[in-house]
DNA sequence: TAGTGGTCTAGACCACTTG
DNA sequence: AAGTGGTCTAGACCACTAC
């Protein structure tokens, strides 16, 4: 009783709860790979035996990276490792035509691939050294034979270098699935910023749009389980076609 | 102990655990104004005392409507019903100009206010039966001496009577708090949905741009406690001023 | 010092999924 | 039937806030 009394002060002192602290533990084992996306992990009462702690308490660190995203909880059969975004949610920012617009996948056509040096903005944002090298793609979207949104991405290398062996034609329609089976990236989470602007004269031509067509610009930064950023992507879509809900409080 | 496993079993049976239902009478005494807003809960010990169940399940129970954004936790002090939204939260959708421009409230300039007839859709979104009598108001707001938003606002009525009552001059800059003091409204939720179009002549020259420039437009449907629409929308502002961010996952 | 919420324990039984 | 998470109990002590 007292050895776990004097835990329960260290930890404090150490600004964290115990079931803080076992969080931190299994998202270290998530991040590292040893649970891997879409697994199952050890079932609560096999956890709180191995860490020597009550069920309650297992149960509030789960409940954390529930929260984060990091975990799932599914009655009768376990908790899993979530699997990484699919990366078909872009498109939550804009309604193309048809009825199940929403849902479909559209086209991709990669327009250029190549590598290059990251300016200085650039390769910190991917918490690289100035001059770093990195992947740059153009790539156009194409849905009910039409060109919908022009992408630029940036990646980083070596991480994503899996990607340059692999010839564009067999890269398919998503980017976040061919992260994970290429590179073994799973990215877990992404913030995106819309803004407004017209279209120059080239981006107007590739999406058959009249010159200075007002359009949306969503700016993507994508992350991994480490938080460490992934991607750096630019999005331009026909402003018209541009459609978002938010929910406050 | 037979009382007890009855009980759980007849709850189970209408689909709500138990600290579902207790939630759920908790919130109804948030909704009838019972507990008003700002003022603090009984105590959990209290709570859990008047209900004959024990302090985790009550504790399961507040848990719920602080994650709907009913009440809010303070360590040491207590647990607080929370108070509606501001009304500033539009602003969250454009950075006008300056560095804090995010957080200022920019000045209300009431255009027109009258009392109408609610077309069918309005007056559904409303609950009420069509041709059913609401407040319509425009309204411009001004930012830095120029204006930067214009606003159409339609309320049910009688339930915003009191605003007639009340000279413009003496609104002040927030809708929200005003409808809180005059109408005993808390407004609890809203839902924003944005799109982009080109201003209208007059639109135009109310925001003092050039005709058929681009703009950004928010729909908004705002909700009382009760989860009743008591407020719809529709915001115009430069698209080129429009800047949001969404995190995902 | 008294009262509040925050953390933690060591159990119990229930509901759901799978073989 | 066995294993999982979901609900619930009846306590204990800690950290924070206010008086």
């Amino acid at each position: 009783m007292a050895d776990i009394d004097l835990l329960q002060k260290i930890t404090s002192a150490a600004g964290l709860s115990r079931y803080g602290q076992i969080a931190a533990q299994l998202q270290a084992r998530i991040v590292s790979g040893d649970w891997p996306p879409g697994e199952a992990i050890p079932a609560e009462g096999a956890l709180a035996k191995e860490f020597g702690i009550a069920l309650g308490t297992i149960r509030q660190a789960i409940a954390v990276l529930v929260q984060e995203g990091l975990l799932e909880r599914v009655q009768g059969r376990g908790t899993f490792v979530r699997k990484g975004l699919s990366g078909a949610s872009l498109m939550r920012f804009f309604r193309f035509g048809g009825a199940d617009g929403a849902t479909a996948v559209p086209r991709s056509e990669i327009l250029s691939c190549r590598a290059v040096r990251l300016d200085k903005a650039m390769a910190e944002r991917f918490g690289l050294p100035s001059g770093a090298r990195g992947l740059a793609i153009t790539r156009r979207r194409w849905l009910d034979d039409k060109p919908r949104l022009l992408e630029s991405i940036w990646l980083p290398l070596p991480r994503c270098e899996a990607l340059q062996q692999l010839p564009v034609w067999e890269w398919g329609d998503l980017l976040y699935p061919l992260l994970g089976s290429q590179c073994g990236i799973t990215v877990h989470r992404a913030v995106d910023e819309v803004t407004f602007r017209t279209l120059a004269h080239d981006e107007a031509d590739l999406l058959e749009l009249p010159d200075a067509h007002p359009c949306a610009v969503v700016t993507r930064h994508a992350f991994d389980l480490r938080g460490t950023c992934i991607e750096y992507r630019l999005t331009r879509g026909d402003a018209f076609a541009f459609r978002y809900t938010a929910d406050i409080r």
